[in-house]
DNA sequence: GTCGATAAAGTAACGTCGTTACGTAACCGC
DNA sequence: GCGGTTACGTAACGACGTTACTTTATCGAC
């Protein structure tokens, strides 16, 4: 009376097979049979593996967002606070565009296989704020800030890049402003509408611009 | 030698059955089948009208953003420009939030029946701004903002509220800081950045704030 | 008013999708 | 090694978008 075993490795190929074809091919081409095929098994497992293919999709998304997580915690608090929060504004656009069709199942943008986000799925974006919302309570102690609850402006602040990126990705912000030029523009006008002033606000994007991290 | 017409009524038909199966079943229960059978016809209907389930989905998209546009443009222009700038902000939103299913569709959220948006159509976004830009500009020549570019500004305010509004029909925006909040605090803080003060926001804000069309 | 050409609209099929009943065979405890 | 449990493969079902094929409605020529 002992039941044969899930094979952990067949767990993870799919995983892995779901993020590349996701990645490569995008929502359109990414179902259970060409997932099935990638890894050399049947659709079948799928089922057995994760009860079907938007419990596989929510395993995705959750690893998105400890990536994200992850990829935000990298930047360091620093003496210039205004210039963290931009670091992690430039964290947060880097890391979307690095896994752009990941994104946009994430923030509930693209129907992936009949996956459609639980309450539980969105609430992991909020703990992804933390570093911003003790970025931005210390931009406020250290005066640059005059804001009120840190955490309404990590949110909004939040919000506004999120709308960035997701117009980015769409494909709607072209010439003469494109994503670029868009991101610093909004970058400068949240630090200032914040409380920071515009010299400063400057000094610290240079200063934040300095340290990103080299590659795309 | 003279062919059958098209029946303009039956276009109409598949239109509007098309909207009302998109607003209230959603993307999920927006199948060919399912549109036909509403509108009394066979599935082949949809491509002798549209030539195929993408292009109807195009014409819908189209006439959004017509409607979108047509809603802006009945926000008229006042003495203060500040004020109408928020004004056109509160008209984004509510017209958003009435629409819903159909923004996601327009904003490239929601792939819909195999639908993708052509660069062309993406460009209807743009003459949206219009309102906006003149408002920001008008903002301007008043000295309540101190902007370089008025469509730089206005094309960053849009991306904001897009990220709220792709947010809150996402269902990300909870308490305590649920959409509502959220909306005013970053109205204030998009006034505050453009170069506007606090109590002169605060004055604009509650003066378009009477003028919000009573309805939602 | 009748007829014929032309195309709209219906029928039915194809291939693909997600999902599932069923059969098989691999595994672990004894 | 044996037996029970269950992962996995096979094959099917219903629904999907799309399309050859058929039928039928329509309008101009006479």
């Amino acid at each position: 009376m002992s039941p044969r075993r899930i094979d952990p490795n067949l767990t993870n190929a799919l995983l892995e097979a779901a993020a590349r074809l996701l990645a490569e091919e995008g929502a359109a081409g990414f179902t259970t049979r060409r997932l099935a095929a990638a890894v050399g098994t049947s659709t079948t497992a799928v089922y057995t593996h994760f009860g079907g293919m938007d419990n596989l999709v929510r395993t995705l998304v959750h690893k998105g967002f400890a990536r994200l997580h992850q990829r935000m915690s990298t930047v360091r608090a620093t003496a210039d606070a205004v210039a963290d929060v931009i670091a992690l504004g430039y964290a947060y656009r880097a890391n979307s565009l690095a896994h752009p069709q990941l994104y946009q199942v994430m923030f509930g943008s693209t129907a992936l296989g009949g996956f459609a986000l639980a309450d539980g799925d969105r609430q992991h974006g909020r703990y992804t704020l933390e570093p911003l919302v003790d970025a931005v309570a210390r931009a406020n102690a250290q005066g640059r800030f005059r804001v009120g609850d840190p955490l309404l402006v990590a949110q909004n602040m939040w919000i506004a890049l999120h709308g960035l990126v997701s117009l980015e990705l769409g494909g709607y912000l072209i010439a003469p402003y494109g994503a670029d030029i868009c991101f610093e523009a909004q970058l400068r006008s949240l630090m200032v509408g914040a409380g920071d002033d515009h010299e400063a606000t400057d000094a610290s994007l240079a200063r934040a611009r300095r340290r990103r991290s080299p590659r795309v």
